[in-house]
DNA sequence: TCCTGATCATCAGTAAAACTGACGATCAGC
DNA sequence: GCTGATCGTCAGTTTTACTGATGATCAGGA
């Protein structure tokens, strides 16, 4: 079998679109009872994280559409999570702003994303998973 | 900043969403001369590898729902590049076998898709590229 | 100061993608 | 020949993201 096609199982897309559907199982059940889903948890973390951003700063970053964040925006705000402040000095911007409670829900999902890596990466060792991280990153970053 | 919050670009899943999303960039404005996208060309991978296929075995493999199955069959064949044959022994199924054209798009599509994952793990050294795919199956498996 | 072009957030409408629930045909086991 | 289960299919719904347009605001130049 010399020109056998390689298995699907092989290709970069199948393992990145598993590896990542894999994750999501071990995570979403574990985000549930915080009341929010995976991808509101990542917008806690990003606005969380460092100085305040503006939406589209975040949208950028986060690598989804400026229309998709205003609605993700609006859940938060919704649940009482995160603030919209008129950027000062710029005020056609909205700085995102974590709430006390906001805060509190992010450093929850914070603990309960490790958990869940840490499942996903289970059949690695430790060094193996860093390793893995580290690959990713770079890939991503492009060079 | 002891208590800094990990940023956003460390998380497993922020990794896997955009090096796929790389990855998609990078292969798809090539298949698109096929006049294929890249999950028909998954399709064509998939019942072109060893020996022939019902919907829901390949569906179940892939991890696409099993309505979503018919569409995409559906669409191949349209083009050509498929036929749909009755299962001999189980009349219920249908086996999925590519035409001699789907065969001839398959290659051509593999091909791509190597370039395209070549691309994708420039950063990488080839030693690198062949931990992360080895890292990412074994994850995948779960064990 | 007033104009012009650009950016930011927003909204309405549209397109794409997947899922739910139902159906007829077929099978395996009793 | 019945019964329960599986396979493929379809219609309808939901979810999700994108396109294009709008009003507010800013920066820079005449």
């Amino acid at each position: 079998m010399s020109s056998a096609p390689p298995a699907v199982t092989r290709r970069l897309g199948y393992l990145l679109k598993h590896a990542q559907l894999r994750l999501a199982e071990l995570a979403e059940p574990r985000y549930a009872p915080l009341g929010v889903t995976g991808r509101q948890l990542a917008l806690l973390a990003l606005f969380g994280a460092g100085p305040a951003q503006s939406q589209q700063d975040g949208a950028a970053r986060l690598g989804v559409d400026r229309t998709t964040m205003v609605a993700l925006v609006d859940e938060l705000e919704a649940k009482g999570l995160v603030r919209r402040e008129v950027a000062p000095g710029d005020r056609r911007k909205r700085l995102v702003t974590l709430t006390p409670e906001g805060e509190r829900v992010r450093a929850a999902g914070e603990e309960v994303t490790r958990q869940a890596e840490a499942l996903l990466l289970e059949p690695l060792s430790a060094e193996d998973a860093e390793r893995l991280r580290a690959a990713l990153h770079r890939v991503v970053r492009g060079g």
